[in-house]
RNA sequence: GGGCCGGUAGAUCAGUUGGAAGAUCGCCACCUUGGCAUGGUGGAGGCCACGGGUUCAAAUCCCGUCCGGUCCA
């Protein structure tokens, strides 16, 4: 660590409280303890756990009172006390979890943009984390899911406290556990992530580490005079308080049960174990218990299992639960398990209930997909033992990565071994060059006035040019003002006019630039000065429709269908719209009538849509976290849209200001773009009109060919459909029957030649013995023939085919029994008929 | 976001280098038996997902669409 860095850790509160600075004999890191004669830093591996069977404190803990201990200590020490954030992270673009309390405040707290939502604050976050997945229930320690309890001070032109402060309300909250200052080590050390630095304190007790207390004040900056772990960081004005409680920790600490989840959620890990078989090993029983846990959190906070992104994180937790359930042979379903926590944790957090239901049906369907996926994959790898002979590592990996077949089960199956390196050479499979750096956006200093929020129904404005020239290889022009509306938030940017001295500029679009609005023009050289604007008015009013209506459309998929509808994507220009939702199964045609019913109820109430900027914060408070549907919004004012007692969403949008406007809200179709993901097609107003007369068009359109009327299109249209088979069927059948064509004997050998045999008919006809058949056929363009032979008769139909064909102008081949040629001169096909059968006379006198 | 697989009879799947659409189970009818399980014989059931392309010829090769499976970040 750099000396100046280090130094900042030297407090007061250490000389005063009579501690020492040491080194520790084992890793060589320096600690604060008040043993003299203390050698060892107190930490894992220099030494070992102590609490065990001899628990720290005065009290033993469960997670409910640790919690409020923690919480209430601080409240009374100043601090506001705040609610959990959800464990999927919507806010932030870089992570898809929420790994520490923290994370909650990055980026746009941590980086100063916006200020916190209290000033100290006290929380109390789950968080997950996946990294050490295999370690959970092994070690007895890892957890998939834990409470980060932090209390966070950020310093920026008001001073609220540093470190001192810090590490004093630490020993004081410890003290009230009953853990005196002797039984304290801290020991120093860097901690880095989400783009910040700092110096920390690891607070370590019976050689745990129950809290580390991070003193953020570094920002990355490759030209930073600090380094740690490798990349450059410089000072930062905004001074973070950033502490890490293990709330599971402390509650182990104080009950010393012999692994941590013992001391958290006994009762659910004694329910595993009466429903598993004796010899269940306690490491599966305490994962299953850990991985219920963590799921309790992940499915009702929204998150859908998926094959992608955190969907895909959930089904990893989900499928490693199920495995291990049906190793220990348990008589219980993963829901029931999930379920009991939920309840047990339902007392702190009453908001997991709400989503039971829901989370009871997705924990349903993936154990279903999961036992298909293995009895699938058991089918695969037993024919592939049949066929090959053989598995070779690396059909192993082949098959864990395109089936999803485990390798335990081809163990199972096939007795083999499953390589030590298995999961690298997973891995090995899905390395690539990392991603190629953006090219840097043009960036202007200019700033054009947004004029389309405050009068979104204007159409024609006057400006001054600011900025002309190149951009990105097109013409662009920057304007002090603009009613264009650029690209963005899945809205397409406006087209329409400029116009400078009668002189017309076709706008094509317009794009964000930073604070500047680039408008990409047509034609001549624009010059400094005044211009007139004129947007494509038709398309901009329809793109607000569809705009609109997508907030409606979401807030009615999310009535319909449950509260786990999230946006997780959108488009929409004057044409149509479509918004990505998350849900975990298909949505059925009478779902999306009911979604449509809903929507065009919201249109019919002519509702107001009120648009409102407020600071981040407030937002957040008055509206909660479903205001982040279309993903993490920059800035600390935000824009919201709130249709009232529908939806409320920050978006930058144009939008109606009265729902009315929106006409007639149509949904067009459904597709799935990815496991969980639903994509909605929907059209508003005219364009909803249009859509229906293409369908009457089509429904008319094909009703007319087979002259009946559309009500009765299904039933005739079926009538046709069966009766077309059924006539196939029967020239097959009569073809079989009666070759009636000419037939002439030769050497004893039938010949047959009759058109327009059907490949069934020919079969049957040979199958008889001793015939030969010669078929023609045409087809538009080109002339087929077929030559067949029955097996008892020695010929090379390939070889006639081949003959036959050059007469066609093309060629033939095939099998000795069977063959065909064909080619684009229809009328050589008497010709290569009769070529035929002399080849094949030919051939069967050589045989004779 | 990226990668890899797949879509053939009601179900599970074969289908070789492009050259006549198959198996097993299930279904129907008949035979065997006092009846049932079973056994035997025969039969029905396929726009080979859809659209386009290459070719004399495509279930097979290429492209696109739709539907599904799976792994990684």
């Amino acid at each position: 660590m750099q000396s100046d860095l280090q130094k900042s850790l030297q407090l007061n509160f250490f000389e005063q409280e009579g501690f020492v600075r040491k080194k520790c004999k084992k890793c060589g890191s320096y600690f604060w303890t008040k043993n003299e004669g203390q050698e060892l830093c107190g930490d894992a591996p220099c030494v070992n756990y102590s609490f065990i069977g001899n628990p720290a404190g005065n009290e033993k803990h469960t997670l409910s009172s640790m919690r409020e201990s923690f919480l209430s200590f601080f409240e009374r020490n100043g601090h506001t006390r705040l609610k959990r954030y959800p464990v999927v992270a919507r806010w932030r673009s870089d992570i898809y979890l929420t790994i520490a309390s923290i994370a909650d405040f990055q980026p746009h707290v941590t980086s100063g943009e916006v200020p916190p939502p209290a000033n100290p604050l006290v929380i109390s976050q789950p968080s997950i984390r996946l990294n050490d997945l295999e370690e959970v229930g092994r070690s007895g320690r890892h957890l998939t899911m834990f409470e980060m309890m932090g209390h966070h001070a950020f310093n920026n032109h008001e001073q609220v406290y540093w470190s001192e402060e810090t590490i004093k309300y630490c020993s004081d909250f410890l003290e009230e556990l009953g853990i005196k200052k002797e039984e304290v080590t801290y020991k120093e050390g860097e901690w880095h992530g989400g783009g910040n630095a700092g110096v920390c304190l690891e607070v370590l007790v019976s050689g745990m580490e129950v809290a580390t207390l991070v003193f953020m004040s570094l920002k990355k900056d490759s030209k930073g005079k600090y380094v740690v772990n490798g990349e450059r960081y410089s000072e930062m004005p905004l001074r973070i308080v950033d502490t890490g409680y293990g709330l599971e920790r402390l509650v182990w600490l104080t009950n010393g049960s012999p692994t941590v989840y013992d001391a958290i959620f006994p009762d659910v890990i004694e329910k595993i174990r009466n429903k598993a078989r004796e010899k269940a090993s306690m490491h599966d029983i305490y994962a299953v218990a850990d991985h219920a846990r963590c799921l309790a959190f992940m499915l009702s906070d929204g998150v859908v299992p998926s094959n992608a992104e955190e969907g895909y994180l959930a089904r990893l937790v989900i499928r490693r639960a199920l495995r291990l359930l049906s190793r220990m042979g348990a008589d219980i379903e993963l829901a029931d398990i999930v379920e009991m926590h939920m309840e047990s944790l339902s007392s702190d957090f009453p908001e997991l209930m709400e989503s039971k239901d829901v989370v009871r049906e997705m924990l349903g369907i993936e154990t279903e997909k999961f036992y298909k996926t293995l009895e699938k994959g058991r089918r695969f790898v037993m024919q592939f033992i049949k066929k090959e002979k053989g598995i070779l590592p690396e059909d192993l990996v082949h098959f864990y990565d395109t089936y999803g077949i485990p390798p335990e089960l081809v163990k199972e199956i096939a007795g083999m071994e499953i390589p030590e390196n298995f999961y690298s050479m997973v891995a090995e499979l899905h390395n690539r060059a990392p991603e190629e750096e953006k090219e840097e956006e043009k960036i202007f200093d200019y700033k054009t006035e947004l004029m389309f929020y405050d009068k979104p129904y204007e159409k024609k404005f006057e400006a001054s040019v600011l900025w002309k020239g190149d951009f990105n290889g097109r013409k662009g022009v920057i304007l002090d003002r603009t009613l264009f509306y650029p690209e963005g938030g899945g809205q397409e940017s406006d087209t329409g006019m400029l116009i400078q001295n009668g002189k017309k500029f076709r706008v094509l679009k317009a794009e964000k630039s930073s604070d500047a609005v680039v408008h990409i023009v047509e034609g001549d050289e624009i010059s400094e000065g005044k211009v007139e604007g004129e947007i494509d008015w038709q398309k901009r009013y329809a793109s607000m429709r569809h705009h609109t209506a997508t907030h409606i459309i979401n807030a009615s998929a999310r009535k319909v269908l449950g509260n786990h509808i999230w946006q997780r994507g959108s488009q929409l220009n004057e044409n149509e719209a479509r918004l990505d939702v998350s849900h975990f199964k298909r949505i059925t045609p009478e779902e999306i009538k009911q979604i449509e019913k809903e929507a065009n109820t919201v249109v019919m109430e002519a509702k107001e849509v009120v648009k409102e900027w407020l600071p981040r914060n407030e937002a957040e408070k008055k509206y909660g976290m479903r205001l982040y549907q279309g993903g993490a919004p920059k800035g600390k004012i935000l824009r919201i849209v709130n249709i009232p007692e529908v939806d409320t969403e920050a978006c930058g949008g144009t939008h109606v200001n009265n729902t009315a406007e929106i006409g007639l809200i149509k949904i067009i179709g459904t597709e799935r773009i990815q496991d969980g993901v639903e994509r909605i097609k929907f059209s508003a107003g005219y364009k909803s009109l249009e859509y229906v007369h293409r369908q009457e068009d089509l429904l008319r359109e094909t009703a007319g060919i087979l002259n009946v009327s559309t009500s009765v299109l299904p039933k005739t249209v079926k009538r046709f459909f069966e009766e077309w088979k059924k006539l196939r069927k029967q020239v097959e059948n009569l073809q079989k029957s009666a070759a009636s064509g000419a037939v002439e004997t030769f050497k004893g050998i039938k010949i047959i030649t009759q058109d327009g045999l059907t490949p069934a008919a020919i079969k049957s006809i040979t199958g008889k013995g001793k015939t030969i058949v010669i078929s023609g056929n045409e087809s538009g363009k080109s002339a087929m023939i077929t030559i067949a032979s029955s097996s008892d008769v020695n010929i090379d139909c390939s070889k006639i085919a081949s003959e036959a064909g050059r007469i066609l102008g093309g060629r033939g081949g095939g099998r000795r029994e069977v063959a065909q040629a064909g080619g684009p001169l229809t009328d050589k096909l008497g010709e290569a008929k009769k070529k035929a059968v002399e080849e094949v006379k030919k051939q069967l006198e050589k045989d004779l």
